[in-house]
DNA sequence: ATTTATTTTTAGATTTGTCTAAATTTTAAT
DNA sequence: ATTAAAATTTAGACAAATCTAAAAATAAAT
């Protein structure tokens, strides 16, 4: 089977969402993909005739385990062009998700293959999502945000909860990417933003809703 | 402005169906593209209106600047992804056309540049075809053909004649390929056949056809 | 338990890109 | 100069993907 663009952009939405929430509804679904919920229904309709989804009226959708490996694949090659773009084009990661959105579309399935070699079959992309492989398996990905991490622990960064721009440039102007080591040293009960070192850094001050973004697993 | 799929695909069809007749007619685009003649109509109108070409009915169409510059802005997209296909991705050179005819429709013209920097702003595609640089510029290609060429004469191949993967199988079951050194031997009046030497291998025939589609520069 | 508000679906319209069948124009042949 | 053939355009239809406005179903509030 072969998918338009707009029925891939949308089975990719729903396995988003269904990962905070298994039964997606018409109006996250509108939010989500800036459309119409008119416009949604009648896709939904569409893609459950496909058998990519189950569609109860009213109650909203579930990807169905075909659904399911077609969002993996999208995935898949979304991750990969992100990280060829970084590692090999020198965009900055703040930059990629756009281009990515394109690229993800193209169908060749050797194209994948071979860019997957050509780039050393990484694990994550440039935001520290797993990239999963050719039969849709991924390392289940760091739920611990620095918001939950516990005062005096030592960590790494793998990860951040959402892709805006606006985050990804606030991130790379304090220093802190996938990667980064750092030390939680306080956590203000007032506001809930936390004091972090990073090495050879002075000690900076996070707000709670950007520790809430930044994933990271203890070491 | 930006365009569709179709509509890019249209405007690299007349560009290159110009290159050998001023005048495009409805019938060769309905022959190249695959598409009935009445669909034609249909979207040379929409192109007019647009301003990329000047449509006379019943007479044909003529790209106007505007859309020659977009045509070789995707013929550069769409050559630079050939080369990137063939010399990081190990693809065979016949396999590599049908991807780059998707990938030539992403947009970001950010994405071109630092590809274009990444492959070392490469002056010919795999197939021999020039690639135009950031401002539509490319050097003339070669049109001497092996059938044109002197016996006695040596010569490199430079490029070749169509894309189709028949021919270019062909040529590499022959070793024959962009670069390729030879001597032309002898031709045959009866069928217009030629008689080549390859470095290291022993003289090969080539029929009237296949020499015809062989672009060399003698030296 | 009604009423009100929210969510979702239906109905009808629009744009893009395609098709078939019929009409028109241009070109070629007698 | 007519007539026949070929090329091109027009007319009308359809699928995909979207929209607005109205109707229907569900959820929340009194
Ligand atoms: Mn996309
Ligand atoms: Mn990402
Ligand atoms: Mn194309
Ligand atoms: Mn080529």
């Amino acid at each position: 089977m072969n998918f338009s663009t707009a029925e891939e952009n949308y089975i990719k939405a729903i396995w988003r969402l269904q990962q905070s929430d298994e039964n997606v509804t018409t109006n996250e679904l509108s939010a989500e993909l800036q459309t119409k919920p008119a416009s949604v229904t009648d896709m939904l309709k569409r893609l459950s005739e496909k058998k990519l989804l189950h569609y109860a009226p009213y109650y909203g959708v579930k990807l169905t385990p075909e659904g399911k490996k077609l969002a993996l694949s999208i995935i898949r090659k979304h991750r990969l062009w992100e990280y060829f773009l970084v590692e090999k084009l020198q965009f900055n990661w703040d930059a990629v998700h756009d281009i990515a959105e394109e690229l993800e579309h193209v169908s060749s399935p050797e194209l994948i293959e071979r860019l997957d070699a050509f780039l050393g079959y990484p694990k994550a992309d440039p935001h520290g999502d797993p990239i999963p492989d050719s039969k849709g398996r991924m390392t289940i990905t760091s739920n611990l945000s620095l918001q939950q991490l516990e005062v005096g622990a030592a960590a790494v960064v793998t990860g951040v909860g959402d892709q805006s721009s606006s985050l990804l440039e606030l991130l790379s102007q304090k220093n802190i990417g996938i990667g980064t080591k750092l030390e939680l040293k306080q956590r203000h009960a007032f506001d809930g933003s936390v004091e972090i070192k990073l090495r050879n850094q002075p000690i900076i001050t996070l707000s709670e809703q950007l520790a809430k973004t930044i994933l990271v697993k203890t070491v």
